[in-house]
This record gives C-alpha cells, sequence and structure tokens, in this order.
DNA sequence: TCTCCCATGTAATTCGTTACATGATTCC
DNA sequence: GGAATCATGTAACGAATTACATGGGAGA
C-alpha cells in the first residue's frame, strides 16, 4: 500500500522549468537515454543547456517522479535506460508549445520562445506556427516602441560605450522582428 | 582574537558573479542603496537581473563580505544605508572590464559582453572600447561561421520550424556583427 | 586482466525565488 | 495617530554547478 509513489505523481503543479520541456521536446522526437541528451546539449548549438549530469538526470528523475517519463532497459546495475514521454507526458509538451510569446519571455531569457517555435511544427502543425510568428512579432515590436522611447527619454547623458550597448539591444530585437516577417513568407510559401 | 572576520576577508577569491560585478559598475557611477538599485533592475530595459530582495540584498552583503563595498549612513534600525566600492572593489570592477569577449560568453550568455561594453567607456577609456569591439567582432565571426557549418552538416532532415528557429540564432549573431562594424565607426567618428 | 569509454548517479555548495517580517518616514 | 511607502533583511525551498563515485561492456 505504499503511497509515497501516488504521493509523488499528484506532486503539486509547479511549472515545469525550461530545461525539464526541452527534455520532454526531444524525448518526443526519439527515446533517449540521460547520456544521449547530454551529448546533445554538449554538442549542438541550438540550445545552451548545461551538458552536466548533475544537472540532467535530477530533471529527468523529476520528470519521472510526475509521470511525464517512461523508462525501459537498464533494470540491473548502470545499464542504459530509455526514456520517453508518457501520454501525460506528451500533454505537457502540448501545453508548453501552445503558450502565447509575450513580454515576459523576451526579458528573462530572449531565446525562449524560440525554442517553443523550434519543435512546434512536429506537434501542433503548420498553423499554430504561423499564428506563433504573428503574435511573436506584436510582442517585438511592443517592445521595440517601448525601447525606443526609453532610450530618447533617459539616455541623453549616458556614455558613448552605454548609448551603443542599449543600441546592440534594440537592434537585436529589431533583427528578431524583421526575422519573423521572412519565416512567415517561408511559411506561406512552402504551404503552396 | 576572533579569527572569523579575517576568515570572512580573505575568502577564497572565487569568481564574481554577473549580478555583482553589475551592481559594482552602478555602484562605481553614483553610490546608492540597495532599494536604489532594485529599482534600477526593475524600471531599466538594460538588464534584466532580479529585483527581489532576496537576490539583491545578499549579493550586496558578499561585496561588502569581501571588502568590495562599504557603506556609510543608516548605522541603527533600518535606515538608507549608501553603498560606494572600496579601492579594492574599483580593482574588481576593472579586472572584470577587461576581460576580452570569449566563445564561452556567446553560448552562456549573450548579453554579457554587451553588459561589460556598456560600463567600459567610464573606467577604461575609448582604447580600450575599440580593441573590445575588434575582439567580439572576431569571436562572432568565427561562431557565425562555425553555425553555418552546423546548419550545412546536420540540418538536412529537420522540421521547417525547426530550420527557421536556428536560422533566427545565426540571424541574431550576425546581426550583432554588423552593429559592431557600425560601433567602431560611431567610435571613430567621435573621436576626429 | 587492464584500460578506456559508456552510463548513471550523488554530495557539497551556491545562488535565485517567493513569501514573509519589520523598522523608518512621510503625509493626511 | 494611522496609512502608505521607503528600506532592509531573513527563511524555506528549488535548482544548477563542480567534483566525485561507481558500475558495465568492449577490445588489447
Amino acid at each position: 500500500m505504499r503511497m509515497v509513489g501516488r504521493l509523488g505523481a499528484r506532486a503539486k503543479a509547479r511549472e515545469l522549468s525550461l530545461l525539464e520541456c526541452a527534455l520532454l521536446a526531444l524525448l518526443r522526437q526519439s527515446p533517449s537515454s540521460g547520456y544521449d541528451l547530454r551529448k546533445v546539449f554538449a554538442e549542438t548549438p541550438l540550445a545552451h543547456f548545461s551538458d552536466s549530469p548533475g544537472a540532467v538526470y535530477p530533471a529527468l528523475a523529476r520528470l519521472e517522479h510526475r509521470g511525464l517519463l517512461s523508462s525501459s532497459g537498464g533494470s540491473g546495475g548502470r545499464k542504459r535506460r530509455a526514456l520517453r514521454p508518457t501520454t501525460a507526458g506528451h500533454g505537457a509538451l502540448r501545453q508548453w508549445l501552445r503558450k502565447a510569446p509575450t513580454r515576459a519571455d523576451l526579458l528573462q531569457w530572449r531565446d525562449a520562445p524560440m525554442l517553443r517555435f523550434a519543435f512546434m511544427e512536429e506537434v501542433l502543425g503548420r498553423e499554430a506556427c504561423r499564428r506563433f510568428l504573428v503574435r511573436y512579432g506584436e510582442v517585438l515590436g511592443e517592445y521595440v516602441r517601448e525601447l525606443e522611447a526609453y532610450g530618447r527619454d533617459h539616455l541623453t547623458q549616458a556614455s558613448s560605450s552605454g548609448r551603443l550597448a542599449f543600441d546592440s539591444g534594440v537592434d537585436g530585437f529589431r533583427a528578431q522582428r524583421r526575422w519573423v516577417e521572412r519565416a512567415l513568407r517561408t511559411l506561406a510559401k512552402e504551404d503552396s
């Protein structure tokens, strides 16, 4: 009658961390071991997550504890364990991917929306990607205008390098906006 | 004979965190209280550090403990304490600002080099800014080439959104490189 | 058997987060 | 005096980092 497992499974619905979401998404593409995932983080330039075992294995254990991952193989000793999302895991992944991009996404970690977008088509399809891009472009536009206003009002007596560094930030968001326009055209072209 | 203070003061020379460096740099511009610094993080779009007291006050306490900050005012109770860098604090700040940008800076936190650059001119002068930009441009160029090679070799069977997300990343670094060229021209123009 | 690499994990420490507690000031 | 705001901090917790420990399998 051990209730520990059940209590673990119904752990409070804390939001998944970005790392946990990325792991879910990668495991949906192909069931892998923790070691494989570490290699992805080590050798892939896409995500800049840490490949350290102390980051990856505890994150996988949390996901498994929540019932979002199941493992096959590697019963005894220290053998390879292949992990894959459960039905609940697929649900959690979809839920993460469906989140619309917000202003907060831009502040906290600039690449978070792009991480979602990278995995979006395979799970939610083209139309969801299109909607995401449109909204993302709007958010970027609003934020760029906000930054421009700040620059006008508060950057009058900054040093040259201070002003330039600020410009570099604004410029990055402008470039991202231009990319959104291009991406929408690319998707439209591929649809036809 | 209590040695605790001395042991604390000579605590092992752990590297300063980005937050600690940013606090030092802001306090060099103008001595402020922890509350002022929190407001900077809350209202400024430049740095996206947390304005939570649980982040700022412990960081300030660490800096003070290391002898990099000194405080004036606010002896009893909960009164405003104005903080400023000590001589050692100014030294630590210069040391941080003098670090050349590296490939690792781009991976870990994209904006870390720009944070240094923003404070650089007032402390190290024009010529240091120019050198920094030249080196930063080189690092960016190398990394862009590396990403382009990765795209050619490993992105053949990715989804549309996956490929586009990757392009967005590369594009961001290309935009940053273009900004470096513009910034160098701006500095040259202001020098003349 | 010895060695190297595959593979999974844990321990100590540090830092940030959210939430809470509390003293000082100011303004009505 | 009472309420709002200024101002400083602590407590509990979650998660990442570095470093270490250990076991399994392949080939010399």
